[in-house]
DNA sequence: ACCTGAACACCGTTCAAGT
DNA sequence: ACCTGAACACCGTTCAAGT
């Protein structure tokens, strides 16, 4: 799939009819005789990264359900990192392809085999989903992130430091891997539930 | 500020020097006056938000420090709901506005005058402020959520309930508002931190 | 000195005309 | 029946020409 290779060279914005069409080697009316709209192409390139999602997870039974959750956030993760520019494809609407619809139930399915509750499981899931899609697409629309960082850094040094203590106190710390972001927070979350589920199994 | 009113009533993607020249009677070239570019321009929308942010932020000193990280995300993620489209602009670049800076010098001494370590209190920070844009961003891109949700019960009741059985189980808790799930995981990251914090004390 | 119409190189989508 | 060049209404940015 053409349209899914320029996502992760050129990231989404770079995915117009007219440059697909041009690496086809075709012309844009053609392109419409194989979807209805961008936003129908764009349906079909996120439905075939759930698809890789799917078939690239490793088998995580009986692990336990934090090792469970952990795996599949990082999986899901992993593989939306690997395709870069996809994330924010996600954003547009809830992914309804038949390879999201397969993600979902297996997922699911984890989740209710160790143990959750229905109304836990789906407010596991959902919140985790979100929690990986909502940092990957802090990770995917980051054009040139060292660029970025060294701004930052410049903007802070300007501060003047007594008007800015906190900031200052922290500046060693600067810049945290966005990675390093996402395992801290996932591991919250998971040691959160794990509270919950003490509530949750008890009733 | 005129490309602001835009952004919330119509969407990022609405913002366009056309048509905000087109609402201020005057011509493209003549805005180019006020800004250097597109990116300059969201980038000065951006921190007009970050201002809003710190001055309508409710006093909350002397509340323990889980009040604190409640309040502080749920003031930003409600900042960033009420400025709707707002959220997708913050992609592109760490916001490095003069009010984005105190906005964060302020979170952060909140967080280390309630006793987080200096690693502690940046890493809860940055996850924190990624976690309350990750979820504003899904909020924001969604154009019509409503049909959107009956989009997805439609797609879940058209599968195939043996090949489907997780989906099934949980299918009368659909949909979750996402306010919900924004407060679900904040709490288990609250609760996360808890934890956390009790190594960090200790040490 | 300040402003701006018009141009340039793009975009998604449509459709009449060609094979 | 299938394909596609050209058009339409957009986009950000630039600059020569006007005041």
């Amino acid at each position: 799939m053409a349209a899914l290779q320029i996502v992760n060279d050129e990231g989404a914005d770079a995915l117009t009819l007219r440059y697909l069409a041009k690496q086809l080697s075709s012309g844009t009316a053609t392109l419409y005789r194989h979807f209805e709209s961008r936003e129908d192409l764009i349906a079909q390139v996120v439905d075939r990264v759930f698809a890789e999602m799917e078939s690239s997870m490793p088998g995580i039974d009986n692990l336990g359900w934090e090792m469970t959750c952990r795996m599949l956030a990082n999986h899901m993760f992993k593989v939306l990192c690997h395709h870069r520019g996809v994330a924010p494809l996600l954003l547009q609407s809830v992914p309804k392809g038949p390879n999201a619809m397969i993600q979902r139930e297996r997922s699911l399915a984890l989740l209710l085999a160790n143990g959750f509750s229905t109304p836990l499981a789906v407010r596991a899931y959902v919140t985790l989903a979100r929690y990986v899609l909502g940092f990957a697409v802090q990770l995917s629309d980051r054009h040139d992130e060292d660029r970025d960082n060294a701004q930052i850094t410049a903007t802070f040094l300007k501060l003047d430091r007594a008007a800015f203590p906190a900031t200052f106190a922290v500046i060693d710390e600067f810049p945290i891997p966005l990675e390093e972001e996402f395992s801290f927070g996932l591991e919250l979350m998971i040691a959160g539930l794990s509270q919950i589920r003490k509530c949750d199994l008890n009733q």
